[in-house]
DNA sequence: CAAAACAATTTTAAGCTTGAAATTTATTCT
DNA sequence: AGAATAAATTTCAAGCTTAAAATTGTTTTG
């Protein structure tokens, strides 16, 4: 999905008239907006897994598992942690198994219903990630350094916009 | 990256005053941000992800590999694919392997330097493409319908902005 | 003209990711 | 209670991804 012209800045999209006079089935702008959109997210995605691995000798997922985990000081139930993270629960699994190896986490079946785990952050792996996540923030907030509060404001509202038309897509397809 | 509340779209971004009054190392704003970006782009992309493998047995990387060829007739070079994709080298030698053995794309050696490698599309690998491309349009028109003309004419000014945020934080840590 | 430097690509090792099938455990329904 | 059903998790097979090392081929330079 990549292969947006690297500088492009000029102004794509057209009014409703305008668009109404193009050929039927024609997306362009819609696509054009969607590798722009992909662009970014890959670009600040790859720097942030490139530094978490050199720093911290860690990755993305196991951050994204040890933040959902951050704000839950009682434990995660296995299923929920792979639908917040939005990934398949097998993905977990392998996550866990390495997490709880190198003492991040704890995993504990629950008592009542023996096919549920829990996991939840051990204290080393709350120290850990404390750390982590602190120069994560730093690291964000350089990466949207050029972007000002106001303009954040606009993206933020613009694309709520669009997740609320994508969820709204997808609850259709069903 | 994940775990943005879902339905979340009150303002999060203060202006300028009152975020110099927050705490040093308060980024709250940008990581918000950052999350909703990557929600977003995660939803669609899982999607396109999910309907290229059921529809047409096919791939995210193997449908951007062919988009990169159908602009290039006289076929790229492979390490000239590679920056386009923004992924490894490595990673383009099995894509191509397998799109060569499935017919879809040629590739040859440049006689005049024998390290390099030439792919394009075959006659068949076109119009395989042709018939993804035209579907994967209506894919992303349907899932940003919701956005109107302007507001993605808005939300493409922004991420322009963002991505040279970015870009420019990338080159000052070299 | 060799030797060193450089360039393009492939290989390797490790980890991530998915969907589907299998397992284990609990619940519901005769 | 026993059978079917459902739920949570794991296993499996296949493919993607990366960085680093290794190959192969070209160019530059002493």
């Amino acid at each position: 999905m990549m292969g947006e012209d690297k500088f492009d800045t000029s102004p794509e999209w057209v009014d409703g008239e305008t668009k109404a006079l193009e050929a039927p089935g024609d997306h362009r702008a819609e696509l054009r907006l969607w590798l722009r959109l992909l662009t970014c997210s890959t670009l600040v995605e790859s720097e942030i897994r490139r530094r978490l691995r050199e720093e911290f000798d860690s990755t993305l997922p196991r951050f994204d598992l040890m933040a959902q985990l951050e704000r839950a000081p009682d434990g995660m139930v296995l299923g929920e942690v792979s639908k917040r993270m939005m990934v398949s629960p097998g993905n977990i699994t392998v996550l866990v198994e390495r997490l709880t190896e190198s003492g991040h986490i704890s995993r504990t079946t629950l008592p009542t219903d023996r096919r549920v785990q829990v996991i939840a952050l051990t204290p080393f792996g709350r120290a850990e990630f404390e750390k982590m996540a602190a120069t994560h923030a730093d690291w964000i907030s350089d990466l949207f350094a050029g972007v000002s509060p106001k303009e954040g404001g606009v993206l933020m509202d613009e694309l709520a916009k669009l997740k609320r038309s994508v969820i709204s897509a997808l609850a259709k397809n069903t």
